[in-house]
DNA sequence: TGTACATCAGTGAACGCGCGTTCACTGATGTAC
DNA sequence: TGTACATCAGTGAACGCGCGTTCACTGATGTAC
């Protein structure tokens, strides 16, 4: 950002990122060619795959990028919170900022819209899915560390983890294919949910 | 296989399985094209795509096999479980029939090796992982079923499938990058994480 | 048991397609003096 | 403030590649009589 090259690249990886959503969300991931996204901005071909490694990133950057706040929300959670709560704590603490960041890139609209293009394109569903995991592995090791454990030698940092996510992916799920598709419905569900994963693991629910 | 032209059928999908699988676990996923496959068993391309919609269909197919053997365990628990349970049992049940499962189709040993190089594939694991988030969906709703429950009504069916399925995808992970490679491992894996689900997700560790 | 017809697995060759790569190049921006 | 050189984003055109589709066809297997 500190000079006027890295403020044109900046606008430049924008310009496509936008118009890439754009025609994902409009016409479908499968039926928009990158060459459909550099003729909208106007840039040859080459230039898109200098900014994004190859399609499937320009769908997913976004997402990444709220990835990516969530982490850094787990890692600010004060160290006497117990694992899964840093982790609740993060998520929930994590939509109020989120707005905003992703506003800073695109319009909320286009990210929310985006969500359910990546929830009924197979190919993006699969890759989204693949990524998750490897955010998996890098929140165990932050909650390792926080409890000086190592993953290697204690499942739980990765238990906690995988249990987390996986309330997580059928909240995003349950959300994407919702009628209150917003970032507030979003958190009020995740909550909801976690709220519920006690009661659901234990013993029997007829009892209840 | 009542008469000559299905077992033929039989026959020509399982030459190509068993070569496509030969050729992924030797020369990689990505580096073996369908041509290959369809040179090694002496048929036309066009052949190939009448057994398989995909290359990636192939890759999973005896992964296929197994989610399936392990749903029908599912359905077959006594109606007198709990979820978790139920799950549980299916999954430790099912290890116990699965080799002669897979020997049927093709050498349980492939099927192994097979299984590290979805791992390993990118996007063999990306769409592995997709597929399994569709056997969550059939898995919550045979619980809810079993419970008289909706499960559009009610998340726990699919919070309890979400849960389990967390762990059980980081059981097949650590499994397949871990030394103990073998069927026997993987059970024994799966019952020691689903026991420390519970201490795991219970408060702050360090009391223990 | 034989004949006539229907079905359908497999053929082979050609093709469209879009992703992602490659190259030598241009011109704007940055830096050193 | 000006000059000379270095860096590097973007160009444009061409291409390789393999997946998956298409077509009209052949010949083996199944069925009806």
């Amino acid at each position: 950002m500190e000079n006027l090259r890295e403020r044109k690249k900046q606008r430049t990886r924008e310009a496509l990122l936008r118009a890439a959503l754009e025609l994902f969300t409009t016409r479908g991931y499968e039926r928009t060619t990158v060459d459909d996204v550099v003729a909208a901005v106007d840039v040859s071909q080459r230039t898109f795959f200098r900014y994004f490694a190859n399609k499937e990133e320009a769908a997913l950057a976004v997402v990444e990028l709220a990835v990516a706040h969530f982490v850094e929300a787990v890692r600010a959670r004060p160290p006497h919170e117990a694992p899964m709560e840093v982790l609740r704590q993060a998520v929930v603490e994590g939509w109020d900022s989120l707005n905003d960041v992703i506003e800073s890139v695109v319009p909320v609209e286009l990210y929310l819209r985006m969500y359910q293009v990546i929830e009924s394109t197979p190919v993006l569903l699969a890759a989204h899915l693949r990524r998750s995991m490897e955010s998996e592995e890098a929140l165990a090791r932050i909650i390792a560390e926080r409890e000086g454990l190592d993953v290697a030698a204690d499942p739980r940092p990765r238990l906690v983890v995988a249990v987390f996510s996986g309330v997580m992916r059928m909240t995003e799920r349950q959300w994407s294919t919702g009628a209150d598709f917003g970032l507030d419905a979003m958190r009020s569900l995740t909550v909801s949910y976690l709220e519920q994963v006690g009661p659901a693991l234990a013993g029997d629910w007829r009892t209840n």
